[in-house]
DNA sequence: AGAACTGTACTATGCGTATAATACAGATAG
DNA sequence: CTATCTGTATTATACGCATAGTACAGTTCT
């Protein structure tokens, strides 16, 4: 069953598009893999105290990108292709970290101090 | 006159959050200093083909951290103490560069992988 | 078969974002 | 002084996100 323990929402940022950044992660890092079962949209929506509506969005999202299948009463469950995956991790790079990248170059740190800083956050945090 | 040449709106977070921030990146560096004026809102909302309206909410909340300071007839100009130069700077790192590290440790990134991505994609941009 | 789960669909409401159009007041350059 | 810039305020509309509630259909387990 895939985890959603660790998901905490970010303001000003959809849930439902957390939501699928999440489980894209998972595959990225290879931690979700191919026929993994995700929660009901009931037992989820009440574990992240969000509407069903909410996670329906997200779920129905992944399944039109192909990335999960559901059947009534049977549940959902990634079905993801290698080629996939590896899109994913291609897209997941160059949204998440390019950006930041740029976020810092504006902010005026050279390329060593962005790397000092990254080590040292890196070592701080202790999730995910 | 401060720049939003290198500007540019990014899918699923309110414009006008993302001015905000230019700006405050901008006094993170240094390039935004005291005194420094900035586009009047129907300049800038044309510049950046949005409405008036979004650029003086942009504004306004700015002039409500005390950032800014505008005058009928005269213009807006930064007006921040170098406390709150600092308060910023904090501020950006933690949100902008953390959230980027938690999200590249749920993709199964070591630190050192970490490092050699930063490191290449600060390389490979061009801007900022 | 029946209970209890599952996915799916629909309507309605509230809120925030962004747009459009208009109007008024203060400052400045000619 | 007048024109033209500036900031400020208001009303209205549209869309997306999230919520609430309800209903129906398919699967699984006993």
């Amino acid at each position: 069953m895939i985890s959603f323990e660790n998901f905490h929402s970010v303001e000003g940022v959809p849930i439902y598009l957390q939501m699928i950044r999440h489980v894209k992660q998972g595959l990225a890092a290879g931690t979700v893999q191919n026929g993994d079962e995700l929660p009901s949209r009931r037992i989820l929506s009440a574990t992240l105290a969000v509407n069903p509506n909410t996670v329906q969005k997200a779920y129905r999202q992944l399944e039109e990108e192909g990335l999960i299948q559901s059947r009534p009463g049977a549940g959902s469950h990634i079905t993801a292709s290698s080629e996939q995956v590896e899109h994913i991790r291609q897209e997941l790079f160059h949204t998440e970290v390019q950006e930041t990248v740029a976020a810092m170059k504006r902010m005026g740190l050279k390329k060593e101090e962005a790397v000092e800083l990254l080590r040292r956050l890196y070592d701080e945090e202790e999730e995910g």
